[in-house]
DNA sequence: TTCACGTTGTGATTTTTTTCACATGATTGC
DNA sequence: GCAATCATGTGAAAAAAATCACAACGTGAA
């Protein structure tokens, strides 16, 4: 299967979350222009990334957009079978939490570690947590796919490497750490604190 | 003066950050290797950034870690005197707040806007706090360069237009809200959910 | 002094990503 | 039926980003 870009993929996830908006409040069909305008990106960027999927419009009306919504669907194919373990139950790890609790039951947090006792052996937010030193066991029986690093950030090397030979290879880290890992591994990095260096940055040069 | 790309002023914090913490406990002198290797750039991606902000080592010792580290502070020239506001103290707002004040005081963020009354018109963390109404009396008085909004979705719009209204042209959203923002405006989008999506898809597929 | 080694700085090249620009095709109004 | 209009799909071009690869240099050992 073709491989395709992480750009492209973001893009079309994008794509997928304005599109149901859309559908809602507008019209059947959409045009590249239109999802360039709620995007910012361009038009020919939008056709180009719906090219890789293999989804095709017409010159008269566009994209029919639940066809379109439905191509990505597939495409991304993201279903409730496949969840997601949330290591680190402090201030940013409960606001996680409480987040997917909003978000229907289409994702969700499977299981939550941390070490403080206070934290541990109970269900937060409809998400079991344990101690951290049983992750080996929980993760044994569960279909975790993803995991969320959102521990100090000494931690999250230890926490990676605990994931990864649970064969999770697929990360989403929080901290500051940049994470050694081998090539096969997806990481995310979101780091708030490089965010705001970068926007203080371009806050007084231009690009 | 050049212009440098966002990715390039991304990786040459990342090495600031790296390069604190490596004097802290290792030698003077450090190669493009290492940075290479705690990074996962390249080495030459190492040598070819540091190009860019003129700084140059010496083939027999590399870098000279804190001439270094201060050739890449006077390029990004982040001072204390930049400030930041934050609007929406829910969750997530509450918990990056937390993360500023164990920062020190190199950064921090200034004021808060909301519109629950619990959390307006005090101090939270030692962040004044007032209602999401007196933004532009209060931006007018204070030297804020980044905005960072974390509010419902359905509102981000609005605060980035007050944002930018009031001459804050530099913004981090944490919203999935797609900004509409002229050019000028520097934005970064921390996108949790699409973050999860993507990773969710790589979990499956090989880059 | 001379040589081997390991590293930098960088021109050249490659790869990736984005944009351009236009032929093609569907629709509408007349 | 026909022309005018407007979007799509895409080859080609351009731009951006990353990698290659090697000359040049400083060091230390002999
Ligand atoms: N709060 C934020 O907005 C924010 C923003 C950006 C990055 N971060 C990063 O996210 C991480 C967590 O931040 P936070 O504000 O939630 O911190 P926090 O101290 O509130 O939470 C950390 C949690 O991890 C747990 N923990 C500590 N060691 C552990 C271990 N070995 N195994 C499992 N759990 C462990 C602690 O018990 C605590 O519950 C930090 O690395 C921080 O740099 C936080
Ligand atoms: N919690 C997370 O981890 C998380 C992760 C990713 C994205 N987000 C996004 O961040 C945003 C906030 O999330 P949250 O979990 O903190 O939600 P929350 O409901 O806990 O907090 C929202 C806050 O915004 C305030 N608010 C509402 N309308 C406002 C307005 N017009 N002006 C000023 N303040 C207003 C509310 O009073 C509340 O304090 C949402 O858009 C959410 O999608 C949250």
């Amino acid at each position: 299967m073709k491989k395709v870009s992480s750009k492209v993929v973001e893009r079309l996830l994008i794509y997928r979350r304005l599109l149901r908006l859309y559908m809602q409040t507008d019209g059947p069909n959409i045009y590249s222009h239109q999802l360039s305008r709620m995007t910012g990106f361009s038009s020919a960027q939008v056709r180009r990334d719906l090219m890789e999927i293999g989804y095709f419009g017409s010159s008269a009306h566009g994209y029919d957009a639940e066809e379109l919504l439905k191509s990505i669907d597939e495409f991304v194919n993201i279903s409730e079978d496949f969840s997601i373990a949330l290591v680190g139950l402090g201030q940013l790890g409960r606001a996680i939490l409480d987040y997917f609790q909003g978000h229907g039951p289409n994702l969700r947090i499977e299981v939550g570690f941390d070490i403080n006792p206070q934290k541990i052996d109970r269900v937060i937010q409809g998400c079991r947590c344990f101690h951290v030193d049983r992750m080996d066991e929980v993760l044994k029986n569960t279909n975790i796919l993803v995991g969320i690093i959102a521990v100090p950030a000494t931690n999250a090397q230890d926490i990676a490497d605990r994931f990864i030979s649970n064969g999770i290879n697929s990360l989403l880290n929080y901290t500051p750490t940049r994470l050694q890992l081998p090539p096969h591994v997806f990481v995310e990095n979101i780091d708030l604190m490089n965010s705001i260096e970068k926007a203080i940055f371009f806050a007084r040069r231009p690009r």
